[in-house]
RNA sequence: GCCGCCUUCGUCUAGUUUGGUCUAGGACGUCGGGUUCUCAUCCCGAAAAUCAUGGGUUCAAAUCCCGUAGGCGGCGCCA
C-alpha cells in the first residue's frame, strides 16, 4: 500500500495507470488502453500502475481479476506497481468522504430510487438532461441525523459547483463542460462504499498519477472528477482520451460484434505480438510506412501527439494478416509447442499412457517427446509433429486452424467424395490409371530412399514422361489425385512432403483406398 | 431530449501545426497476373477517397475561417 501522504505529484514524474474493473474478461479496449499507458510510461521512464477497481462488490469477481492479470502478462504489458485493489482501500476513501461531508461539500440523500426514476423520466420529457434536483441538498442536520439513526436507505452526494469546467485534453485540445447541468453526483452509497468517480479521484491523487490516459467514454466523467479534485484540494492530472475501438457498424465494440476479450483471441490462436502490433495501430501510427512493430520498437516511437481523435473500426482481416506474419516469424519449435494443445483439444492426439507430460508456462501447452494418435493408438514424436506443422506454418492465419488443416495425418481412413480425386475433367478410368501409376512408382521406392526430395524427383519424372504432351500442366494428372488420396482435401500442402511424413506403408494404403473409392461407387 | 466529441479509399491511416512538392501516399481487404497439381507463401499490377457538406479568405486549401449535416459517446445507488 502506498503511504497516506498528501504530497503533490512532481510534474516531471510520469505516473500512469490502468484501472480495469473485474466485472468481465480483459477487453480488447482495456488492453489497448493498458498498452498505450504502458508505452507512454516506458517512453518517459515513468511508472505504470495496475489498479483493480472492484468497488462494485456485486459485479466484481476474482476470476475476472485473474483473467485481467494473466492476459496483461501474456501480452507483455508489465506494470511497475500493483495490483492495488480498491476494495482494500476503503478506509482511505472513508476519510475523504467524511472530510467532504464535514465541509458540507457532500451530503446525505434519502431519495428513493423510484422517486429518482420518476424525476429522470420527467426531465427527459421536458427536454432536460437527467440530473438530481437537489431535494435533499438542504436537509437540516437534525433531519439527516434522524434519517441516519432510523436506518433509512441513503447515499452520499457531492454538491456539484454550478460552474463551467474546461481542461486541456492532450489528444483533443480544450474541452469544456457546464457542471450546472449535471446535478449532484452520488459519490458513495455510504462511508464504506465509494463509487467510481470518487474512488478514481482519491486514488489518482494518492497514487500521484500524472497522466490519466483512458477511453473516450470517460470524457464526460472528467469534469465531475475535476470538480471533486478541486473540492478535495487535489492537483489536476493531465488528461488524454483515447478514441474508441468500434465494431463494423461503427458503434462501441461489444460482445455482439464477436470476440472482444483477449483470452478469446488467445484461444483462437492469435499471438501476443500480433495483437500488440494490431492494437497499437488502432488510433495511432508512427507516421512512416513501416507497419510491423514489436513492443520495444513501439516504445521508441510512441507519442500521444500521434494519437487519432476519431474512433477506429476493428478490422479482423488485418489482425489475421499480422498474425500470419508473426506465425511465420516464429521458430518451428515454438510453433509446434503452440499447436500441440489444439490437436489435443480436437481429440486428435493425446498423452502417452503412463508417461507424465511436463506442463510449462501458462499457455504453452503440453510438452513431451512422445504423443499418441487417438484413432490408431500409434505413438507420434514431437519431431514428427514438428515436420507436420512445418508444412503448415506459412498457411496458418490462426493457430486454431491447425487441427482442421492437419487432421488427415491422424486419421486411419479418410472421408471424401470420389469426384474430389478428379483433376479438371478426368474420367473415373483416368483417375484410376493415375493412382495406379503413383502406386507402382512409389512401391518401387525402397524405404531408405523414402525422402521428400527423392519422392519429388521420381514422381515428377513419371508425371512428365506421361505419354501425353509433356507439359508442366500435366503434372496435375498425376499429382492432384495422389494428393487428394493422401489428404482427402481440396487444398493442402504438397503430396511429396506429405507422403514423406506419412511413410511408405500409409501412403500406399491411402492410394489403394482411393482406387477402391473410384472403382466401387 | 440535453451535453460533449468526431468526420481523408470498404477498413486502419500519411498528409493539416509551417496553404503550393497532393493529378492525395502506404497497409489490410478486393480484383488481375507470375511462381504452382491445389491451398498458402512470395513477386508484379489494378480498381478504390471531387479529402462529410455549403460558403468564405487566397494567385493557390485536404490544409485557414464560418455555418450545416451525419456519426458516435455520455447523461446510473456500473465502471
Amino acid at each position: 500500500m502506498p503511504a497516506n501522504d498528501f504530497k503533490f505529484f512532481k510534474p516531471g514524474e510520469v505516473r500512469v495507470r490502468i484501472a480495469p474493473s473485474p466485472t468481465g474478461f480483459l477487453h480488447i479496449g482495456s488492453a489497448r488502453t493498458a498498452l498505450f499507458n504502458f508505452l507512454f510510461a516506458q517512453s518517459h521512464q515513468g511508472s505504470f500502475i495496475l489498479r483493480i477497481e472492484d468497488t462494485d462488490a456485486e459485479r466484481s469477481d476474482p476470476r475476472f481479476e485473474k483473467d485481467i492479470i494473466e492476459n496483461l502478462k501474456w501480452l507483455g504489458i508489465e506494470w511497475n506497481e500493483g495490483p492495488y485493489r480498491q476494495s482494500q482501500r476503503l478506509n482511505i476513501y472513508a476519510k475523504y468522504l467524511e472530510k467532504l461531508i464535514q465541509e458540507n461539500q457532500a451530503y446525505y440523500c434519502f431519495c428513493s430510487e423510484k422517486d429518482l426514476e420518476a424525476q429522470r423520466q420527467y426531465q427527459l420529457s421536458i427536454g432536460e438532461a437527467p440530473h438530481y434536483n437537489g431535494k435533499c441538498a438542504q436537509l437540516s442536520p437534525e433531519e439527516v441525523k434522524k434519517g441516519l439513526t432510523e436506518g433509512k436507505p441513503t447515499v452520499i452526494r457531492f454538491r456539484m459547483p454550478p460552474k463551467k469546467v474546461d481542461f486541456e485534453d492532450l489528444i483533443r485540445g480544450k474541452v469544456e463542460f457546464d457542471a450546472s447541468l449535471m446535478g449532484d453526483l452520488v459519490i458513495a452509497k455510504n462511508l464504506s462504499n465509494p463509487l467510481y468517480n470518487f474512488a478514481v479521484v482519491v486514488d489518482d491523487f494518492e497514487m500521484k498519477i500524472s497522466h490519466v490516459i483512458r477511453g473516450e467514454e470517460h470524457l464526460s466523467n472528467t469534469p465531475k472528477q475535476i470538480l471533486l479534485q478541486e473540492a478535495l484540494d487535489f492537483p489536476r492530472p493531465l488528461y488524454a482520451h483515447l478514441p474508441l475501438i468500434l465494431g463494423q457498424d461503427r458503434t462501441k465494440l461489444s460482445k455482439r460484434h464477436g470476440s472482444v476479450s483477449v483470452s478469446q483471441y488467445k484461444k483462437e490462436g492469435y499471438l501476443a505480438e500480433a495483437l500488440i502490433n494490431f492494437m497499437a495501430f488502432l488510433g495511432w501510427n508512427p507516421g512512416g510506412e513501416r507497419e510491423i512493430y514489436s513492443l520495444p520498437s513501439l516504445i521508441k516511437e510512441f507519442s500521444l501527439e500521434r494519437v487519432q481523435k476519431a474512433g477506429a473500426v476493428l478490422n479482423i482481416k488485418r489482425l489475421d494478416y499480422l498474425n500470419g506474419f508473426y506465425i511465420r516469424q516464429r521458430s518451428i519449435e515454438k510453433i509446434t509447442e503452440l499447436c500441440i494443445p489444439y490437436l489435443i483439444e480436437a481429440g486428435l492426439i493425446g498423452k502417452v499412457e503412463g508417461k507424465d507430460l511436463k506442463l510449462f508456462g501458462d499457455d504453452s501447452g503440453f510438452l513431451a517427446s512422445q504423443y499418441i494418435i487417438r484413432e490408431t493408438g500409434e505413438e507420434i514424436s514431437f519431431d514428427t509433429l514438428k515436420k507436420i506443422f512445418a508444412l503448415y506454418q506459412e498457411r496458418l492465419k490462426k493457430l486454431s486452424e491447425i487441427s482442421e488443416l492437419t487432421d488427415f495425418f491422424f486419421r486411419d481412413s479418410l472421408k471424401y467424395s470420389k469426384d474430389l480425386l478428379k483433376w479438371e475433367k478426368m474420367s473415373d478410368e483416368e483417375v484410376k490409371e493415375s493412382l495406379e501409376k503413383s502406386e507402382k512408382t512409389l512401391s518401387d521406392v525402397v524405404v531408405e530412399n523414402w525422402t521428400r526430395e527423392n519422392l519429388e524427383k521420381i514422381l515428377l519424372l513419371r508425371a512428365e514422361e506421361a505419354g501425353l504432351p509433356a507439359q508442366a500442366g500435366d503434372r496435375g494428372r498425376l499429382l492432384w489425385p495422389l494428393r487428394v488420396a493422401l489428404t482427402g482435401k481440396e487444398a493442402s500442402a504438397g503430396p511429396f512432403e506429405i507422403a514423406a511424413i506419412l511413410g511408405k506403408e500409409k501412403t500406399l494404403k491411402r492410394i489403394s483406398d482411393a482406387k477402391f473409392l473410384i472403382s466401387n461407387s
